[in-house]
RNA sequence: GUGAGCGUAGCUCAACGGCAGAGCACUGGACUGUGGCUCCAGGAGUUGGGGGUUCGAGUCCCCUCGCUCACCCCA
């Protein structure tokens, strides 16, 4: 029986791999134009950081978790997101004590047990930022314009960015209980499913894309008709903050992040491009997240960008130029010298390859312009009784007779 | 977890229930010291797996596994 890869994970192979790697390395370049440092956290972590933070009755918690029991007892769970063990980190290593903000990013692969479809892996991959610290407005605004021009750098545009507000410890569960109300004299009409979120997690609700429930809801109480006084004016304020980074938005009252520590601000952005599962980027404000943990009540905000998602839509450029030489051998006894040749070439810096089967002329030419070489140094009886090498340049066909001791200048040079 | 569609060569896909094929890719050659273009040749398959109907199943039926899309949820 063959093995294969477990359901929902994918190989990077050759371009693809380059190509993941570019997304990361132009995310890390704007990174650290914004000032953040990378944070490199375990992949698994205790099930109850994810339990307590993201929330028992979220889907993620509830059904989601890759999870497992150690020896020990305790139960340990692959991440299904990154924000949760940034937030530990933070707490465990105390940096509130040695800096007053913390930026921190982070890059790598999530687990989410859930039925793939397109843009929908169980192994997939993020990259993220945290700003925590600063409770100010200003940080929301330039947490959004940075998840706004990572996806820039690597090559996504025609974005929607939307945002909303879904207020703070105060004013939500006032929110929440109207809204129960309101799902509670609807309780005939609206789906199965909405009943019983009405108990468990009223705001899901709004999130429902039945025609039926869709049209009731839009007469239902808003998150930003009822945010107390101080989450309305930080609302405004964001969106004030982004008007002058003259970024475009939309205000989407329905907007419930699945993730339960998320307070005041939260944001989606969209493309038209991917299908169902359309958001490639998404985040928002935990007020309560780090005070939760153990650590001191301290704010911040955040996102998460979807790697893969990025990868589908992305408008970046994926071939890769000719580049390096290749040395083709034309008999056997002469491999010792192209192995010096292969290993001086090398040891200057430049690519060199070398077809390891010695076949006739033409098939190692042909590998060797597969192998997308620049240049191909040809090494046969001539070349090795005059002390020089045939050098082909295959963008433009043209070949010269190069002495052995200026070999790697010559290929070297030439752009 | 629910629903639908699809599983045939490495890839993309053909084959009225009647000899398993084509294109691309790969390998070699035409051009024995020259890549791409063209032409020729070659290797390649338990038709996802199991059972059933039939003289005969890639094709029809059942089961199972996998993939894909959608619901759900989310990056």
């Amino acid at each position: 029986m063959k093995v294969k890869r477990i359901r929902g994970t994918r190989d990077f192979i050759a371009e693809e791999a380059d190509f993941m790697r570019l997304i990361y390395n132009k995310c890390r370049e704007v990174l650290n134009l914004y000032g953040y440092c990378e944070v490199i956290t375990p992949v698994m972590e205790d099930q109850n950081l994810f339990v307590r933070t993201v929330g028992e009755t979220t889907d993620i918690v509830e059904k989601e978790m890759f999870s497992f029991k150690l020896k020990s007892g305790e139960t340990v769970a692959l991440r299904p997101e990154g924000t949760a063990p940034v937030a530990r980190a933070y707490v465990e290593n105390s940096l509130y004590s040695l800096e007053p903000y913390s930026r921190l990013y982070y890059m790598g692969p999530m687990f989410r047990y859930e039925r793939p479809q397109r843009g929908r892996y169980r192994q997939f991959h993020q990259v993220g930022a945290e700003l925590i610290g600063p409770e100010d407005a200003y940080a929301d605004a330039e947490v959004i314009k940075l998840a706004l021009e990572l996806l820039e750098v690597c090559g996504v545009d025609k974005c929607e960015l939307q945002i909303n507000s879904v207020g703070c410890k105060n004013c939500r569960p006032l929110y929440v209980h109207k809204l129960r109300e309101f799902l509670e004299t609807h309780a005939q009409e609206i789906c199965e499913e909405c009943v019983r979120r009405k108990d468990r997690n009223p705001m899901r609700a709004l999130d429902c894309k039945k025609d039926r429930c869709r049209q009731i809801y839009e007469n239902a109480p808003r998150t930003v008709d009822n945010l107390c006084h101080e989450c309305l004016g930080h609302f405004e304020e964001v969106q004030k903050y982004l008007k002058s980074f003259h970024i475009k938005f939309t205000v989407n009252p329905m907007i419930v992040r699945g993730l339960d520590y998320y307070t005041r601000t939260a944001f989606e952005i969209i493309h038209t491009g991917l299908g169902a599962q359309n958001a490639v980027s998404a985040g928002g404000r935990y007020d309560g997240l780090i005070g939760d943990l153990g650590g001191p009540s301290i704010p911040g905000v955040g996102f998460a960008m979807g790697v893969e998602r990025v990868m589908e839509i992305s408008s970046l450029l994926k071939e890769k130029a000719r580049d390096g030489t290749g040395v083709l051998v034309m008999e056997k006894r002469f491999v010792e010298h192209a192995v010096s040749l292969v290993n001086s070439l090398r040891s200057a810096g430049i690519r060199c390859v070398i077809d390891y089967r010695f076949g006739s002329m033409k098939s190692q030419m042909r590998r060797l312009d597969k192998e997308n070489v620049r240049y191909v140094v040809i090494l046969g009886e001539k070349e090795m009784a005059e002390g020089f090498y045939t050098v082909k340049d295959l963008l433009s066909g043209e070949q010269r007779e190069i002495p052995h001791n200026e070999i790697t200048e010559y290929v070297r040079r030439k752009k």
